[in-house]
DNA sequence: TTGACATGAAACCAAAAGGTTTTATATAAT
DNA sequence: ATTATATAAAACCTTTTGGTTTCATGTCAA
């Protein structure tokens, strides 16, 4: 019941330049269609659209407040693109990917990280 | 001259469920195209224009070798989309992304790992 | 209740995406 | 020299995408 073979999927989603600009905008906070659309050079229905493809990604959710409809932010399906990264940031290794790989592979375990003195780099 | 405005970017590029195949295919090793389009239930000519997308893209590249042409993975134009999701992390925020965050403002620092003892997992 | 506002939904359209088939060219093998 | 292999390039086709315009509906304000 949670995978319902959806049209749209995460990987499709933010493939439109447009639609990654209206998941930063509700980064910041929770707007309504004719607020995102302000900040676009396009038509409101055309934003309604993008919307919809969000949501059916399950990037964002919408709720009805009186006649307008607030989208928020959902980020968590972004974990599926950050696994699929994973796999291929041991490609490209460097200290991130390393201390990546730890933590998934091993997550129950505890971690300290300790910083010593900042350092002038370049 | 050398930034062309690419016509396909990384986004793009990994929108099509056969081109993340493909890059999961090459991250074993480098192929030539026609062993690539083995794997594929489609035509050569298909998974060539694939590969090309990935090149604009320049994720793969490629190498005549004899009568062949190779292609290996490039990851690090992966590194656009990790930057991308590294934003949007700090709102579902969990022990991995406070890691990274670390990590990635601080990039010149010594770090060092602790593993505590490795218990039963699953 | 009458209008203004915010959205939803449908019909339509041009361009891009993702395929195919066909034709041409370079290299390898016999 | 001839043939088989590996790719390239072009023409073509169908579906999807990203936009538009138009019309309908629900809600708020006067």
């Amino acid at each position: 019941m949670s995978s319902p073979a959806q049209k749209h999927d995460v990987f499709q989603a933010i493939a439109d330049p447009t639609r990654r600009e209206v998941l930063k905008l509700l980064s910041e906070k929770e707007l309504p269609i004719s607020e995102i659309t302000a900040h676009f050079p396009m038509s409101r229905t055309a934003i309604a659209k993008h919307l919809h493809i969000l949501s059916e990604a399950q990037l964002v959710s919408g709720r009805k407040v009186g006649r307008e409809k607030r989208y928020r932010l959902q980020p968590e399906s972004l974990t599926e693109l950050k696994q699929w990264l994973t796999y291929f940031e041991q490609f490209w290794s460097n200290k991130l990917s390393i201390l990546k790989h730890i933590v998934e592979n091993k997550g129950g375990n505890e971690l300290k990280v300790v910083q010593s003195e900042p350092e002038e780099t370049e």
